[in-house]
DNA sequence: ATGTCTCTACTATAGAGA
């Protein structure tokens, strides 16, 4: 089984990239996140000619995540128990979306940057990573084969982003938010790029800004989390960074994950 | 710290978020 998570940046600009990567790589399951545009304007069917279903949790202009599958399955939960939704919103945030195929299940997320709305915008990244801990041990106690997929927001190590590619109290790398990814694996959960690489610079995602992948000034916050049984079965991770260098990329890569 | 990109809004530029 081939499994692959990507930060888009808005699906509708990428439709094209998307297509042809599929095309390219085939794989069973691609987790999409910052679609950026409501559940009626994600292009569905552009990718149901290539064999993909597509189950859509959208939001207007911000976050949202998808999931597109060749494999059947069905939708166990589109947002994290227990969350509240932020002050003057309606709902919660389009950041979770839960499917199950035969054997696993697959949470794919857009965790909160943390870095936008002062302090409290960091505490609701912290809830926000907290009510994820809940839910994975939630269905790692029921025994179920869990794959977490997608952007954290959370680079865990400082191999894990370029030096002096943030400030040292950036969301992304401060240490409450590293100490929550750390919990994750404390669950059981095995982080698959690490797993096959454990050290050294690793990064799927490199701003726009300052020429950053040009020089290699990268990040990695997008991950994918593997349960025991899961973890023993893989046989490849890597990162997609052809797809960073095409024309009007996205700023993150594909990080893709092969189980046998 | 921000040189870029994407979104939205009193359609055209500026603010927000990443």
């Amino acid at each position: 089984m081939k499994l692959a998570t990507w930060n888009v940046n808005s699906v509708r600009k990428r439709v094209g990239q998307v297509q042809s990567w599929l095309s390219r790589e085939a794989p069973d399951v691609l987790i999409l996140q910052e679609l950026k545009c409501e559940a009626r304007d994600f292009p569905e069917l552009d990718f149901a000619s290539l064999g993909y279903r597509a189950e859509i949790l959208g939001q207007k202009a911000y976050n949202g995540v998808a999931v597109l599958s060749r494999l059947p399955f069905e939708v166990r939960a589109r947002a994290l128990p227990g969350l509240t939704p932020p002050p003057g919103a309606e709902a919660v945030d389009a950041r979770y979306l839960e499917i199950a195929l035969p054997q696993l299940v697959i949470g794919g997320l857009y965790a909160p940057n943390g870095n936008s709305g002062g302090i409290e915008g960091f505490r609701r990244k912290l809830s926000w990573l907290d009510a994820l801990i809940a839910r994975a041990k939630t269905l790692l106690a029921a025994d179920i084969p869990l794959i977490l997929a997608g952007d954290f927001n959370v680079c865990p190590d400082d191999d894990d982003l370029a030096p002096g590619a943030l400030a040292p109290d950036d969301a992304l790398v401060r240490p409450e938010s590293r100490a929550r990814f750390r919990t994750l694996l404390w669950l059981g959960l095995t982080d698959a790029l690490r797993a096959l690489t454990p050290e050294g610079p690793i990064y799927t995602f490199w701003d726009y800004q300052a020429g950053a992948f040009a020089a290699d000034r990268g990040l990695r916050i997008d991950h994918v989390l593997l349960s025991p049984t899961l973890a023993e079965r893989l046989v490849a991770a890597q990162v997609d960074r052809a797809a960073r260098a095409a024309e009007q990329p996205s700023d993150h890569a594909p990080v893709v994950v092969t189980l046998d």
